[in-house]
RNA sequence: GUGAGCGUAGCUCAACAGGUUAGAGCGCUGGACUGUGGCUCCAGAGGCUGAGGGUUCGAUCCCCUUCGUUCACCCCA
């Protein structure tokens, strides 16, 4: 078992047990999207460094230590994506989308990687759904992308997400905030752990969602983004929320989101589960106005992205299950076994998925794979049926047992066929 | 990058304080039932106990190293 070569650390393979559902996930968010006028883009999975070092900010973690960075053939540095959204904003300029009428939304679906230690709910390469309105700056577009998001939990029935907004305010008056935020954290230094002492160097706002009870007493009285909002901040965010309002979106502000990427001004927003281990993340975005400056170009824009995985991880399975094969076609003989085949494909091209033993095992075999796949029906040809061109029906739901001719069992399945529409 | 736990059959796990031939359930294959599933019974296949070194008369067990894995920290989806 430890023979031979394996996956890679945090790659994992996703068997189809499970695979299925990071589908089914995806197929219901896609549709969902749609309704919403997103339509869907493919983004490339390798970028210039470039790209990630000046959109998500040279300073954060996923830049500094979680990309996986290598040179390739010419020389230049290349960067396996870590997220999708600086791809969008990068695809928006480069392909002069601007020109076209109307925000741009798009959505995307597929691998990220970040070099992570793996641990629940966190993976090296994981999957990740995400969404972008590139090129609107009203806050009629952040309610609306909130709301998709609220909605979307309702389609994909989980409980227990809570959606909590924030606004980070701007390059205008989030300097100022920074100054008040650290002096007054300066002022209780003494109070705080050790890791807060640490992060008032790199990241002061992170300070704020420390966990560490004796920080959380220490930082009662601290300054909020929220009160030191600009005018303009203000109006915008207030605007945010009257419209959730309206909208009827549970949401709670909370002025400790925080978002790990420097790009993000304004609103900022998350989707929280506590069934998560120690991860509680499922699905975060924001309003990041600044960052098609930072790659070559101008546009305001809003999105967010979700984490495939967790979502699965949280989400109530009992109601959706996967489709079993509507036929097994069983060899009782050994000349029965290309005829049982030829059965197999003529139900296939009505549209059935059809299994049919291949290893040439014995009936009782057979018929107990059947029963392990959950197939009802199941179809039985040997010598007696090919010599008198029938063929066996057996039912386990209805355990009963019939012998007709081949002919008139196709045209049956035909009548009643209405090949059943597939997945 | 840091810390802790765990690596025994395909899977989930046993093996009193180091002791003889490493067991069980599930799964798989066959049989009881000459061409008939589920339930039951019987049989069989399947292990360099993750790898390497050490202590010992003797190591799955103790020690060291290494690899893998899980969870947590950090951080994030």
């Amino acid at each position: 078992m430890t023979k031979g070569i394996r996956a890679i650390r945090g790659f994992r393979d996703i068997p189809p047990e499970e695979a299925w559902k990071l589908s089914y996930i995806e197929d219901r968010t896609q549709e969902h999207f749609q309704r919403y006028g997103y339509r869907e883009i493919r983004l490339p999975m390798v970028e210039f460094t470039e790209l990630f070092a000046r959109g998500i900010g040279e300073a954060t973690d996923i830049v500094e230590k979680e990309m996986y960075t290598f040179l390739d053939r010419n020389g230049q540095s290349l960067s396996l994506r870590p997220e999708g959204t600086a791809s969008a904003v990068r695809a928006y300029i480069e392909g002069g989308w601007k020109s076209q009428h109307g925000i741009t939304k798009v959505y995307y679906s597929g691998p990220m990687f970040r070099y992570e230690r793996p641990q629940k709910g966190r993976y090296r390469q994981f999957y990740q759904l995400g969404l972008e309105a590139i090129g609107g700056a009203g806050p009629l577009v952040d309610a609306e992308v909130i709301d998709l998001l609220h909605r979307l939990f309702l389609v994909v029935e989980v409980q227990d997400v809570r959606i909590l907004v924030n606004s980070l305010g701007c390059g205008k008056c989030r300097p100022d905030f920074r100054v008040r935020l650290l002096e007054y954290l300066t002022g209780v230094a003494r109070e705080l752990c050790s890791n807060c002492r640490r992060r008032m160097e790199s990241n002061p706002l992170r300070v704020l969602d420390c966990k560490v009870p004796g920080c959380r007493s220490a930082l009662e009285k601290v300054p909020v983004m929220l009160d030191y909002l600009c005018a303009e901040c203000e109006d915008h965010f207030s605007a945010v929320r009257e419209a959730l309002d309206g909208l009827e979106v549970p949401y709670n502000v909370d002025p400790r989101i925080v978002r790990g990427l420097d790009y993000y001004n304004r609103t900022a927003f998350e989707a929280v589960c506590d069934r998560l281990g120690s991860q509680n993340a499922v699905a975060a975005g924001g309003r990041y106005d600044g960052l098609a400056k930072e790659i070559g170009g101008d546009a305001p824009g809003i999105g967010f992205a979700m984490g495939l995985e967790r979502l699965g991880l949280i989400m109530n399975w009992d109601d959706v299950v996967p489709e079993n094969p509507d036929y097994y076609v069983a060899a009782a003989t050994s000349s029965a076994r290309i005829p049982a085949l030829e059965l197999g494909d003529r139900l296939r091209a009505l549209g059935f998925s059809v299994e049919v033993d291949l290893e040439d095992r014995s009936l009782k075999a057979q018929l107990r794979s059947a029963n392990r796949m959950g197939i009802d029906s199941v179809l039985i040809l040997g010598d007696d049926e090919l010599s008198g061109g029938t063929v066996t029906l057996k039912d386990f739901v209805e355990k009963i047992q019939r012998e007709v001719p081949l002919e008139e069992f196709m045209k049956e399945v035909m009548a009643a066929g209405t090949g059943p529409e597939r997945r």
